[in-house]
DNA sequence: CCGCTCCCTAAGCGGCTGCTCAGCAACCGT
DNA sequence: ACGGTTGCTGAGCAGCCGCTTAGGGAGCGG
């Protein structure tokens, strides 16, 4: 019951994106890097505490090497504290992807409504998903890559979600074919490629690299335009924004 | 000693591909799949039957939810004799990953040498690579997702593989920037993102899909020549060789 | 027949796992 | 002052983990 307080209250961490609880911009050498924010409204103080720490364990070591006593000692708590707030260690991870997939879907659907045409769409939602990946890669790594942890039940509620997140990528695709202004033979094949290439961003992605995640997502927005057969832009947004503006 | 052996002889078998079987979506109760060769040659028989083994389970649910008495009742044997053939559980996944790796490696450098133009070059590559992640996903998803499970020392290793997989790539890549048949701003960041969209097959291939391992590979190798600005090409092959025909 | 090697098993060791439970300090409205 | 609720801890349980060890049986050169 506990435990549900600390689920229930987590979805509406939305509006405002604290501005003030980021202290340790410059990664700490760590390794863990980001403060992290998204669980900005957790319900009570511990509980997000606790969600932080299994994120950045999860991420480090994975769902099955990370023990509930690392957590909470991340946490600054006894094993026993997980417990209050959370049912099971399988839980924790369910609160962690259920959230990072309804944000996922969101991000997508914003992006994809932000513009008129297709090309302008797509490039939005590509620029906007994998800056989100690239920025958050630590959420990310856990939300996309420890999904088969998850209990069947809470499984097949992500596995809906992410079928969402294909159908808005498909659903703008299609508009673009059937607009003229894309040219793909498949479109299920080529949103599940867009995808997989905006995901894996969260894999490889680290804080300290060259890129920006503004950089990547413009990269990756202009690869995906010519993947999806688009001509070149009217702002040099082709591939990467560096090419010919014809 | 007895490990050594096992070790030793593995990195041939290419030849014949079986693949016939099917896979749940999730972790089927029946077990993994196809017979998945690769390791045709591995020294005693029963060091073999403990690798495939090992593929199987490390792929269902991952290297540390597997356990060594799992592995040992998959090859039909006590959990001891795992012991004489392999000094750790981390050695079979190490053995995996290490031949996969070098498949990787050859697979790209063989079909990068396959042809004269870059864009038949690129195109060849992708479509080996993609075909062999989703023929032999079982293994692929081992090999491309279980690294951090490594050991610190074989880490490094496997991770110096992957770069010269990344170089080769993007020597492809430059070699057609150069010669003016690609555009490319970015050429490490393009390699970075068509090996992660290559690799990322293994993740959600599954046999019993509706695309066989050589349409994705036509797929794939369309959209990435796609995303190297390359024009469309002489036999149809712009985005997947369903395309329309002019 | 011997003795030796090669594979393999039954049993089990120490340690760590997820999780529980009794209890306690701090705060609450009354 | 006080019973009740909330949030947490120290101690610990049952069970599973990776891995070891002692020993057995099949094969084989002599």
């Amino acid at each position: 019951m506990a435990a549900e307080t600390g689920a229930e209250s987590v979805e509406s961490a939305d509006a405002e994106e604290g501005a003030d609880a980021e202290e340790g911009v410059r990664d700490a050498e760590d390794g863990a890097g980001e403060p992290d924010d998204s669980w900005g409204e957790v319900a009570p103080d511990a509980a997000r505490r606790l969600l932080l720490a299994a994120v950045e364990a999860f991420a480090e070591r994975g769902f099955h090497a990370t023990t509930t006593r690392d957590i909470a000692s991340r946490a600054g708590m006894s094993p026993a504290a997980l417990y209050i707030h959370y049912r099971t260690k399988e839980e924790l991870l369910y609160q962690i992807s259920r959230v990072g997939h309804e944000r996922s879907v969101r991000i997508l659907t914003e992006a994809g409504n932000s513009a008129v045409t297709p090309a302008d769409r797509l490039a939005a939602a590509v620029r906007a998903f994998v800056r989100w990946h690239a920025e958050r890669h630590t959420t990310a790594r856990v939300v996309q890559y420890e999904l088969n942890a998850l209990a069947e039940e809470h499984y097949a509620e992500i596995v809906a979600l992410r079928r969402r997140s294909e159908e808005i990528l498909r659903g703008i695709l299609e508009d673009g074919v059937a607009a003229g202004d894309f040219t793909v033979p498949d479109t299920r094949g080529t949103a599940l490629a867009v995808l997989s290439l905006c995901v894996d961003v969260a894999r490889w992605f680290r804080s300290g690299g060259t890129r920006t995640p503004e950089e990547l997502g413009e990269l990756y927005a202009g690869l995906v335009l010519r993947m999806a057969g688009a001509p070149a832009g009217p702002a040099g947004e082709s591939a990467g924004g560096a090419d010919r503006g014809a």
